[in-house]
DNA sequence: CGGGAGCTTGATGGACCTCAATCCCTGTGG
DNA sequence: CCACAGGGATTGAGGTCCATCAAGCTCCCG
């Protein structure tokens, strides 16, 4: 049934927020997807600096991409969720200026350069829903950039867990006012900019205000609204639906 | 002359670096940057949360793009500099994810939705070439992002001016040890995630220890491989020219 | 039972912010 | 010509936020 692979494909899923799919398109990304590729929680698909040249798609599963810096720190960028594409930016540079690596066991598949030139030229529509997408990827870098230059912790980690939040509802990972988790504080810490143990010590406070429980890799949100506006966070728009019309390439 | 075209075209100069341009797609980039609009200093060009679809590419001036915060600061995401090519994202993203502003008087041009289809469609080299310029840009936002969270006062203020300094030299805008960077420390601060005062107190320090000085809007580096080396910053490598068969987008 | 990984809490110190004052330069109007 | 205001740079003093060091906790797994 095509109901139920849609269920489980989650960029397919994504992109529907921006273009309606035709079932031409649909089957395509089915099978750009068909060969999966099962990883182990902790390996690292992509190194800093490596000419790989090659995209990934999540399909289940999280994963981080991040920087080390020479004295010891790694900076987390992004935490790709299933439905991410990650490294395609690498593509264009040549050469991956971060590393990327699962945090569970994941499945992934591998796409290979010219595949992606396939997908722009032969279905114009697909690749620019795609572009969209890490657009938005793009604009969550930027935000995160701000958090860490102009909030404080507090704020930061609100913020944080609002975003992620709100990704993965676009992708239906969470329901109601809670969502699964996998990470633990140190990822965190190193995801915001701060020193685990003062994760800890903000995850207490959250805790003790009665604002957000993270324990056992399970975040919930208890008033949403309030800690929103704590940390100074705007609920993502679901924007409308592209017509078809209007968002083809090639006008002329 | 041809030569002299050149000269002033600084995104043509940049675009040179990733692939030789034949003389049709340089003076379609000369047509592309015809109608010129001089803004004054301090001059909005965009504002976040806007609906603009326009992109504009900067002739001559300084620039910076930014997001406020609820509290009052902001965060400067970028300072584009002359043949650079801003807000490409919040035009797929149908809406402004940052503001854009001037800093010195300047001159751009503004590029309509439209046209940039065209470019993508009828000049796909070119085309690939500006997304490779992007993908750049993006590269160097996850290099500041990373920059503010894991790196200190002093080592993130000696990366910005270098990393400053290879992009000048790569549109030829710096030569020697000195560039001009008509930058008051108070914008740097809001770059760096610091307080206008720390930012002058590590500058302070950066010219006593005889590694960098920014004084009357010009910035020397007196010791770029030592500085490199305490700021853990690695040279922008010129990457080889991409082959015209290679980079073509449709090779189907 | 021992060991390791992750979470939790306390104590201390340092990096950086904030407030405040001074200095310099430039422009502006009397 | 000078007085004045304003913006930016500079420096000092004090305080806050967060990192670091250190220890104890729980849970899981061998």
């Amino acid at each position: 049934m095509n109901n139920v692979l849609q269920e489980n494909d989650f960029l397919a899923k994504k992109l529907s927020v921006y273009v309606q799919l035709t079932e031409h398109e649909r089957s395509f990304l089915t099978e750009l997807q068909s060969r999966r590729v099962q990883v182990a929680r902790g390996k690292e698909l992509t190194h800093q600096g490596e000419l790989g040249q090659a995209a990934y798609i999540l399909q289940s599963g999280w994963a981080c991409s991040f920087r080390l810096v020479p004295n010891g720190g790694r900076q987390i960028i992004a935490f790709p969720i299933p439905g991410d594409i990650v490294g395609l930016r690498s593509m264009l540079l040549r050469t991956s200026d971060h590393s990327f690596s699962t945090l569970t066991d994941a499945v992934v598949c591998r796409v290979e350069e010219p595949r992606v030139k396939q997908v722009l030229n032969e279905f114009p529509l697909l690749g620019s829903a795609i572009m969209w997408a890490t657009s938005r990827d793009e604009a969550m870098v930027v935000e995160h950039l701000v958090s860490i230059g102009r909030r404080s912790a507090f704020e930061r980690t609100a913020h944080f867990f609002l975003e992620l939040y709100d990704r993965l509802r676009l992708v239906g990972l969470a329901s109601g006012i809670q969502f699964a988790c996998p990470l633990g504080q140190a990822v965190v810490a190193d995801a915001l900019g701060l020193s685990a143990i003062h994760v800890n010590r903000v995850l207490r406070q959250l805790r003790e205000r009665r604002l957000l429980t993270f324990h056992e890799g399970v975040v919930s949100i208890h008033r949403p609204g309030e800690l929103a506006a704590l940390a100074g966070y705007e609920i993502l728009e679901d924007r409308p639906i592209v017509s078809r019309e209007r968002s083809r390439v090639a006008p002329a």
